[in-house]
DNA sequence: TTACGTGCAAACTTTTTGCTCATGT
DNA sequence: ACATGAGCAAAAAGTTTGCACGTAA
């Protein structure tokens, strides 16, 4: 089964307009974590009717149904990413706001236990690290 | 040596005006972790004159000076705790809003090498489990 | 005394929404 | 054809700021 975000939106019987194709090609070729503003940007460079309101009502049903998950960083603004992708956390370079993805099998192994002790269904983690890069 | 927000507060030269102290009052008495808003609406019942632009405005500088710790949980609003707690994460209880504090050691190891594998000088981390109450 | 803080209102930023027209199925 | 989506502009919601006045040190 393909997991592309458009796969997805048809699974979900989505409509799919043509704006809607235009940022869920964004989506999928992005490889850094672009606000709302950045993905406006973004699509009006491929299709220019794209407004920014059409970007945030997508990002918000797709979040709705489960096909893009909400990132917050701490500065004002919404970030998405794929919610199909392996689980990943985010290491943010508070000098550069670079975001570094790395994955920790033994954090994912203890997200599920810490939940559990504390009596609850777990439905979803975020970790995220904050540092500066090391000079070698 | 003192903890409280307060002797920080001194201890960093800050000019202890009535407003603050009532801001500061407000913030060692929460035990949860309220908004902006909440926190003046708190302030202005112990004294009525506090504005909210006071409130970001200490909040803010507290936060440059490392007194505070800002979160952010996914809503737009912005959340403050106090920086020199132990160190712990958060819970969120997806459908109610409730935030159950809790500190893993397992964790906070972790983190500390997965910055340093990935040629970080760590600052600070984030962990936040979202779920929902399981029925006994 | 005076540098710094406060209140108020206006401005700014990010996100949402009402309305009318357009379009996917 | 018709339910749904898009564009535009206005409105919300959260946060910041300029200015005149007030106050801690």
């Amino acid at each position: 089964m393909s997991n592309t975000i458009l796969s997805r939106c048809e699974a979900k019987g989505l409509r799919l307009t043509e704006q809607r194709r235009v940022i869920v090609s964004v989506l999928e070729e992005a490889e850094d974590h672009p606000d709302v503003e950045e993905l406006h940007r973004r699509a009006a460079a491929k299709d220019q009717g794209i407004s920014l309101a059409t970007v945030y009502r997508t990002v918000k049903l797709f979040e709705e149904r489960g096909i893009l998950e909400k990132l917050a960083f701490g500065d004002g603004r919404a970030r998405y990413e794929a919610a199909d992708r392996a689980h990943h956390d985010h290491l943010i370079d508070i000098e550069t706001g670079a975001v570094i993805e790395f994955v920790d099998p033994e954090i994912e192994a203890l997200q599920k236990q810490i939940a559990d002790r504390l009596g609850y269904d777990l439905k979803g983690h975020r970790f995220e690290l904050y540092g500066v890069r090391k000079k070698p």
